[in-house]
DNA sequence: AACAACCTCAACCGCATCAGA
DNA sequence: GTCTGATGCGGTTGAGGTTGT
């Protein structure tokens, strides 16, 4: 593609964005979801199916675009959407496919069966990075002292801390399985290679 | 009790990519 | 091959809840 095709392209992705806009401030409902939207939503998907999306906002009558009603619905209507407590299982799951596929949510939730690449990824914002941040300080605090002889009390309980982190890695799971990158498409191939 | 600070998570936004005409 | 609308993704925002002072 030319630089000039980009640059067309640009100028007509901005003004379709110009016009969404303009509906948005005209007619279209934001913010939170009512019980009836819901309702309304997940009937019109239950008989025409998950696609075409403003065609879907626009039988079931709701004053949303098709992308607010395709992040409910895979977000919070879709079935066998499990909400609320990760467990340490799933938690160690997603520290170690961030560890080798960084901030891909949806490769990730992908391994995760019935959580969504959005609340992994508040997941990881709210909870894991956190304790990410503080394992690596406590990682490099330990680096920093390790000239001295003894250990101090305290670093033993932080190396302690540290194990647990490590060892509550080892739980079980189908490694196999959850390491078969060959249907995610091309660009994930070389993975699966190199696993 | 009142207020501020912080946390969580649903929803939005902007952009990239896909798919069909 | 090009255009255009649809879809998917990751980053960001903000409302509401919780905790601390």
């Amino acid at each position: 593609m030319t630089e000039e095709d980009s640059v067309k392209r640009k100028v007509k992705q901005v003004e379709g964005d110009i016009n969404e806009a303009e509906n948005v401030r005209n007619r279209v409902n934001k913010g939170a979801w009512t019980a009836e939207e819901d309702q309304k939503l997940a009937e019109v998907i239950a008989i025409h199916g998950a696609k075409r999306w403003k065609t879907i906002a626009a039988k079931a009558g709701l004053n949303r675009c098709g992308k607010s009603c395709r992040l409910r619905w895979l977000n919070y209507l879709r079935p066998n959407i499990k909400r609320g407590n990760i467990s340490d299982q799933e938690e160690d799951l997603i520290l170690r496919l961030h560890k080798l596929l960084g901030n891909r949510w949806s490769l990730i939730a992908g391994r995760l069966p019935g959580r969504t690449d959005n609340e992994i990824k508040n997941y990881w914002n709210s909870h894991l990075s956190k304790k990410m941040n503080q394992h690596s300080e406590k990682e490099s605090d330990i680096l920093k002292r390790k000239g001295c002889k003894r250990k101090v009390d305290t670093e033993l309980r932080e190396e302690e801390t540290s194990q647990e982190f490590e060892s509550s890695s080892n739980l079980e799971f189908d490694v196999d399985n959850l390491f078969d990158f060959s249907n995610e498409g091309p660009d994930l191939e070389w993975m699966s290679k190199f696993l």
